[in-house]
DNA sequence: ATTAAAATTGTATTCATTACAACTTTGGAC
DNA sequence: GTCCAAAGTTGTAATGAATACAATTTTAAT
């Protein structure tokens, strides 16, 4: 039953929340919610690919539950992290090297609009 | 002189060293070298862009000499890191979101060639 | 030689994540 | 319905990379 509400919670928020937000919200209806189920679940549904476990912000991972080809953008500043959409991306795969691809993550940094505006 | 040793140490290692990784070494030679410069040094660093922080492996930071383009594949199994060269990046770049990029980060993720053998 | 700034060090602390063991719920066999 | 094992959930303790902090040493300019 919690891992359908976290689930349900990243098909319908599109913040990019980490483990301690979701916790956070979902303990507010349910204030039996263990953290560590919240952690455990994340987990579970990012190795069955169900959602994205970014790792672009080194201080917490962002979970995603959005699965298509898209990358995202965090602004240094506000930590906020922003969907970019992604027309293409080649790569000189060699033949030899025939390792197997799983899954990806494609990541800028820098200072949202937002935050440029407040630096002037 | 630490922080020479150090930058010193990332152009001449191609493995993605993480800062531990690269007092285990230096310390070797120079057994009065702290970790903390080892980790103030390589944050240094990577801000005034002299090196790339990546983000991939969501255990450690490794740190990367080569700042050209190029992306990485980190093989879940051995956690080795290899160079993928990158041809081309398109993404749809919207007029009005005017957010500034000032760097990025491409990963893959999968299981390398040796990795895959074991496994047979 | 003085001295302030920069660099380096060692220790203590933080905090996101994981390990672990106990407890609860679920769902199928009978 | 009862029984029971597997799956799910919980709370607490432990982990460990990274940082904060204050002290010490080195550097370099006057
Ligand atoms: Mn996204
Ligand atoms: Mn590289
Ligand atoms: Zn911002
Ligand atoms: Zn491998």
């Amino acid at each position: 039953m919690q891992r359908l509400l976290i689930m349900k919670y990243l098909l319908t928020h599109k913040t990019h929340p980490t483990a301690d937000d979701i916790y956070n919200e979902l303990s507010k209806r349910m204030p039996t919610l263990s953290k560590t189920t919240v952690y455990n679940t994340l987990k579970l549904l990012a190795e069955s690919k169900a959602c994205l476990a970014l790792t672009l912000d080194e201080k917490n991972i962002h979970y995603d539950g959005d699965t298509t080809l898209h990358g995202h953008f965090l602004c240094k500043e506000c930590m906020t992290i922003i969907d970019i959409p992604i027309n293409e991306i080649s790569l000189n795969r060699e033949e030899s090297s025939d390792y197997t691809v799983d899954s990806m993550e494609i990541s800028f940094y820098g200072r949202c609009s937002a935050c440029q505006k407040k630096r002037m």
